[in-house]
This record gives C-alpha cells, sequence and structure tokens, in this order.
DNA sequence: CATGTTTTTGACAGCGCTTTCAATAGACCA
DNA sequence: TGGTCTATTGAAAGCGCTGTCAAAAACATG
C-alpha cells in the first residue's frame, strides 16, 4: 500500500537509482529528469521509508536525552533547550527518564535500542559506574551532564555552581551591604549545595567577615521546611545588613513569606537571596534577587556535542562549563539599575 | 564491525534463520540449539539491528509526542505521564514542540519522519485544520490531547474543565459557605476560562446566589497581575463569606500575597481558590484549595489509545474524559477532614 | 569520421533481518 | 515395509533504499 521508490521510478519512466540520486545527489541527474522524477513524487505523495534508508545509511538521526525525571523546572527546560538544538541540527529527541520504573533499567532499554539511536546524552545523579559501563559497552557516543563520570574522558556540559553562587555572594556584600550572611543549603550531601556552601566560605573570607557555623542551616530544598525554620529565626535575623542566601528559590520564597508573616518587611528589615530563577522567583512580593541557572542552553549544548560526535566519533572529550547569570531584582536591597537589572 | 546475525549464525554454527528463531519464536528451535546460540549471542555481545529489523517488520516501536511547548508544569507533567506509560507498553517516545522555530513547520519536520514514528499524540492550540489535513494525509496514527479537531472522527483524551470547576464552586458555596464569589479568569477567549467561567455561573444559579457581572475578572494567568488587581479591591472582597475563585494558581497566589499584605487573613477575612494544583499551590500561605487538572494521566491515557490504534487502525475512535479533582487544603476555610483531605 | 571526455542513466549487489518453503530425519501406524 | 506425521533446520526471497560500476549518450577534439 504505501509507495515505494519504485513506484516513483515507474511512474517517472527511470530507474530506482535514478530517483534515489534525485533524492540525495541532485546535481548528478539531468535538469528536465529531475523535474519528472519530482512530479511523481509529488502526485505519489512519496516519502522514502526511514528503516530502509537507516539500514544503509547505519544512522537514524535520532538521538537520546536520558533524566532522572522528566517533570519539572529544571528537567522540562533541559527538555525544551535539547530538543530545539535537536532539530536545529536535524536531529529527532527521544527522552527518557532513569526514575520511570525500575531505575537503570528504563536506561537499559532505552540503549537496547541503540540501533534506532545515533547517540545519547544522560544527566545521572548516582549509579554513575554502571551507566558507564553500559554506555561504553554499547559504544554508543554519549554526553554527560552536569556531572563527571569517572574512568574514561567524556563530552560534559557543566554547570559552574561555584561562579554562581560566588557572584550572588559578590552582590550581597558588595552592593546591598551585608555584613551578615545566613546560609540555607539543601541537603548536606547535595553537589549542588556544597559547592554553593564552599562559594559562601570563600566569599566570606574573601570580604573578612566572620563565619558562624551557626549561620549555616541544611535543609531539603522545600518551601515549606523553610518557612518554618524561618518562622523560628526571622526575629533574630532581622537586621538591615543581615541576608539570607538561601540554595534555591523554593526556600527562599519561603523565607520571605515567614518574614511576611512576621511582620518584617523584604529588603527593608531582611534581604533574602535565592538561587537557580525558577518561576517562583517572581511570585514573592517583593521578588527575589537570584541565580539564573542556564539550564536550557545546557540541553542545547549537549546536543552540539552530541552530534558533534556523532559526526566524528574520534575527536577529543570536550568539557563545557556554563556561567550562571546573577538576577537581580528587590529582595535584597541592592540598587536596582545595574546592568543586570530584571524587572 | 558491528556484529551481525550472520556472525551469531557462524558462531553457534547453523543457519540465520535459526538465530532469528530463537530471537522470536523460540519455541519451534530445539532446546539444544537454542542454548547454543543463546551463548554465541551472549559471547558475542550481539544486538539486532533495529533498522534492519523495522524494515521487515514495518515498525519501529517508537511513537511521537508533540506539545505546543516542552517546558512549564502542565506539558511536563504530560509527558512525564506519556512516557512512563509508553515505556511500559513496549513503545519508545519522541518528544516535539510545535513552538521551536516556525510554528507548524517542525510537526510536520516531525512526521515526515513518519516512517519511523508507528503514530503520534498531538496537543494543539490552533491551526487544527492544517494539522489534521497533515496528519491524515500522512496516514498516520494519531490522538489528540485536550482538543477536538473537526472534521473525521479520531481518538482524543480530553480534560473536564467544566466538571473540576463545578466540583471547586460546590465545595464553596457548599462546605465553604460562600455567599459571594468572586471570579477571576484567564484570557477571556481561553476555552479553559469559558468553560471555568460557565460552570462558575451554572453553579451560581444553582445555588441561587446572585451573579454580578462585576465581580467577574478576566486577566492573563499571571501572579503579578492578579497581585495588582486583588490590591485594589481586597477590602472591598473581604468578607468571611466571599470567596474569590481564581482560574489558575498563580493567580490564586498573587491574590493571597495582595491580601496577606493588606494585613487580611486568608482564609478568616476572604477565602481564595486556585486551579491546577500546581507547585505553587502548596507555596502559598495558606496552601490553596484548588483542583488537580490530572495531566501526567491525559498523557498516559494519550499512549494507551495511541499504541491500541497503532495496533488496530479500524478499531472505532475513543474518546476519553478525564475528570479533575478537588484538592481541600486551607484557604477557603473549610473543614479539613473530608476525603480529599491533602494536606 | 575516429577518438577521447564528460554527462547521464540503469543493473545489481548488498545492508541485516523475517519469513515462507522445502528438505531431512526420526517417530508412529497399519 | 511403506506411508504419513511431526519436529527441526536451512536456502532463499524479499523489505526499500544507497552506492558502485559499467553502459549509453552526448559532446568535444584532432
Amino acid at each position: 500500500m504505501p509507495v515505494s521508490i519504485s513506484d516513483v521510478a515507474k511512474r517517472a519512466n527511470v530507474s530506482i537509482s535514478t530517483v534515489s540520486r534525485v533524492l540525495n545527489r541532485r546535481e548528478l541527474v539531468n535538469d528536465q529528469t529531475c523535474a519528472r522524477v519530482e512530479s511523481a513524487i509529488r502526485e505519489l505523495g512519496y516519502q522514502p521509508n526511514a528503516f530502509a534508508r537507516g539500514l544503509m545509511l547505519r544512522k537514524s538521526e535520532i538521538v537520546g536525552l536520558v533524566l532522572p525525571d522528566l517533570h519539572g523546572e529544571f528537567y522540562s527546560q533541559i527538555i525544551r533547550g535539547a530538543n530545539q538544538r535537536a532539530r536545529q541540527l536535524g536531529y529527532n529527541l527521544v527522552v527518557s527518564s532513569t526514575r520511570d520504573g525500575d531505575d537503570s533499567h528504563s536506561l537499559l532499554h532505552a540503549i537496547r535500542q541503540r540501533t534506532l539511536l545515533d547517540g545519547v546524552a544522560v544527566m545521572v545523579s548516582e549509579l554513575t559506574d554502571r551507566i558507564q559501563d553500559v554506555l561504553t559497552d554499547f559504544r554508543l557516543p554519549f554526553v554527560v551532564l552536569d556531572d563527571e563520570i569517572g574512568g574514561a574522558p567524556h563530552d560534559s556540559v557543566l554547570i559552574d555552581q561555584r561562579h554562581g553562587a560566588t557572584a550572588m555572594m559578590r552582590h550581597l556584600v558588595g552592593p546591598c551591604g551585608a555584613k551578615r550572611i545566613v546560609f540555607v543549603g539543601g541537603l548536606e550531601t547535595n553537589f549542588d549545595t556544597i559547592a554553593r556552601f564552599e562559594a559562601y566560605r570563600q566569599a566570606l573570607a574573601n570580604a573578612k567577615l566572620p563565619f558562624s557555623r551557626s549561620d549555616v542551616y541544611y535543609l531539603d530544598y522545600e518551601y515549606e521546611t523553610a518557612y518554618n525554620l524561618a518562622s523560628k529565626h526571622v526575629r533574630e535575623w532581622a537586621a538591615p545588613d543581615c541576608c539570607v542566601f538561601a540554595a534555591n528559590d523554593e526556600m527562599a520564597a519561603g523565607i520571605v513569606a515567614a518574614a511576611n508573616a512576621a511582620g518584617l518587611s523584604v529588603p527593608r528589615d531582611l534581604g533574602v537571596a535565592g538561587f537557580d530563577d525558577t518561576r517562583v522567583a517572581r511570585m514573592t512580593r517583593p521578588p527575589l534577587t537570584t541565580v539564573r541557572v542556564p539550564m536550557s542552553e545546557m540541553g542545547a549544548k549537549a546536543m552540539e556535542l552530541l552530534c558533534r560526535r556523532v559526526a566524528d566519533p574520534q575527536r577529543p572529550p570536550t568539557r563545557i562549563s556554563l556561567k550562571p547569570e546573577l538576577i537581580v531584582r528587590e529582595s535584597c536591597g541592592a540598587d536596582l539599575c545595574g546592568p543586570h537589572r530584571n524587572r
């Protein structure tokens, strides 16, 4: 039923080779013949069969993207960025999650189909060794997101967490004139939290501000937890030259809400800074000064790297580091007229 | 370089037919031979070539999902749900967005590859006719999300917006004892807003409450806009038996914030209800009573329908309607011990 | 006109797999 | 013993396409 290349050939009164040439290397065929073939293609509504094509060419122009989850602000931005860039580069994107059902199984499953995939970008949280094995076992071109896997070198795209946190700290001790900064992190073992904490500590030292272990809290990235913590401490924190630096926007929002509930005004009585620049950052009163993490760009860069590697499997591994950007809004009280001003 | 079926055949000292049978119809081959072949497969790390397979079988086990955008709470939930179910059903999912680059082009592009896709689920906002044409032109099995396309009947998955809004209204006039309900919708032309408004009006009539045109506002679904509107009106709205019914959680959050800023207490002085049950719903003080829209389930159902149609293109079109669920939290002041209680 | 060169075309051999179809070899029955 | 089954296997025909190679056609040159 579906129309094949030989149907077109018959109709245009040429051989299938000629049709194929029209499709792939037009310059090799006579203009008139070409026109005849093209109209036959149009009339029949012919679409080359991608399987047959792939069988010969040994490539599908499909690449995979494997994330821990597909839902949530970050992942969905990565998907968006990756998909967009993949398209530009002439590839289609298959997404998959390591969390759907059994953890690694689904990744394996995705990759088992590898003969259909030209390459894959993976973002992993744990099981790094096994994934490394699987990936190299299958000899499938791959790039790693936001993490590095031990062993053989490979392409990777990283977010320079440290740079972002440092930028924020500089802003707090500089333009905002903070003398005391409270750090509210996520889980103590979380890589991002660790990087941000280090930047925090370093910046404090650079600014010759005292570091106090009691100004550091480790929570769970949740609004509610931060709200509860802040409810207990805002009165103590309240001071024009005190800022709370939360490791994500949700916690920052919780802190702002707790301050407001306690009758304090942000940033007059207390500065609050967030991280990530998610939607919530604009949904607090006042809106949050935060750090924009270029997730969508990370997805895009990953696709660039991946497609390049697919094209040339021998090229030396590249490592791209993306710099987060400071977004100054009102929650820390600094002047809003700087170059980063963002309503 | 890659190992093919004939490598396995040679190694196991059988013909390729036998290897193929071991792969697909094990029961047809002798146990001993089978074992020999299997160990050859293992030793060689053989993976069947998906192209060759697809060429014969005429199916890829890949289905597509085309959304207006890939980012945002809803879309990402749809993707998650769809991906999960697709996997369960033995399919892989390719996602694509109509907004990346030129609107319809990217959809077309995705579908042009259709020989690789067994089917596609599309969610459209506008250009319904053209998509319908494209889809039927390509004779590709498809299902439509959250909308219906004129013309030939087809599978579709819808959200029963009306049902959700009605449930909320019943809750407000019943357990919450509201006598006056302010409606804050999105754009007046938006389908969801229209459906929700109709439910609002109907419920008001059923409860014999007066309807006042001046209690209806049309905004743009944004936090900020709602905050501004509410700042102007909260004092006028303030009354224990008055509720504001916002058409999404972000606007509801803006209203709560404005009320708090005005020194009012929600729900004591004013009830606020949201819609969608996004993350923000838990990020207001108090958390929002809202309506959970089963987006992830919509994605899952779409995949079920799609895969069924792929399996049997002749079956009559199905139309699934998903019911949103009322989520009672604290922002409307009703008793929290009902069956839907959700912290 | 013979010869060399370039352009344009068709025949055909795969790519790696599934799937008839036929062959072989026991097993069973009369 | 001959004949009919059944179980097991291999040979070979494609699936629709690309790409090589050689033939044919068109053109240019001496």
